[in-house]
DNA sequence: GTGTTTGCAAAGTGTTTGCAATTTA
DNA sequence: TAAATTGCAAACACTTTGCAAACAC
């Protein structure tokens, strides 16, 4: 760690017009950490916690919305009534682990969607989302 | 419609091992109806009472989750917070139209996944979920 | 100082559950 | 009649919102 740990992430902030406040330069540290991460907003707030930055849920809730209308995070759905937040914006997709509720990325280079489908006139495709659905083997547990 | 509409419908409860009740009657007999159907609890509850099929809005949760385990329907999750049943169970996948919040079949003639991803030992798939997200052309709206 | 952001608590949305009454076989 | 099913209302999980206080520039 410099003396300045938070520079890149001033900068960061800055460059998608968000004012590097306390709250968000501690998510935005959690966050981008380098490594790709999957997280609810009750993950990240309990990490926050964990931490010792002090933010709110709601501000988890509202921080996590607006790195995504930013383009920092992707959102990532697999479950009904719980949404991931994905570091990871390179084109990849995504295993989900039905026993564990996990989700682990899929580099692109390992699948290929082939032939793409006709769209309907007048639209144009915004993303290719594909789950690959895990269980266990033979039914075990 | 023959004197005995139900005939059909109560086979195929029967089949799967459920009491052909007069609530599951009148959904199955929306839900079945030769048409590749992407409806949410709400909805069915609704184009029910349009239909004056009188059935509580706990018992269309119920029904459509005892249908989708005994393989009459599957769950697509494509919005955080909303779950669409789908009556077309042979392998697809889905549009969506991110402006109206409609799923549409893509059938399986029309794309192609060619490379499957190594995946983790111990694990077998479930299922592949592919959604093709959609928007309009040039931000028009 | 001015506009932005935060945090709380309340409200909202979609879904599930407990249980008494009803229905099916 | 015994077991399954229904419907209501309450509970639930997750998320969003309104607004006063705190903060950033």
């Amino acid at each position: 760690m410099s003396d300045r740990p938070f520079t890149k992430v001033i900068k960061m902030l800055r460059e998608v017009g968000l004012r590097p406040t306390r709250q968000r330069l501690g998510l935005a540290k959690l966050l981008f950490d380098g490594t790709n991460q999957h997280l609810t907003a009750e993950e990240l707030h309990k990490a926050a916690q964990a931490s010792n930055i002090s933010v709110s849920l709601a501000t988890v809730y509202n921080t996590l919305h607006q790195f995504k209308s930013a383009g920092l995070l992707r959102e990532v759905i697999v479950e009904p009534g719980r949404v991931y937040f994905d570091t990871n914006l390179s084109k990849h997709h995504h295993f989900y682990f039905e026993q564990t509720g996990e989700i682990s990325d899929i580099p692109d280079s390992q699948i290929t969607i082939e032939r793409l489908p006709k769209i309907p006139e007048g639209t144009s495709i915004n993303c290719i989302d594909m789950v690959v659905r895990l269980g266990l083997v033979r039914g075990e547990n």
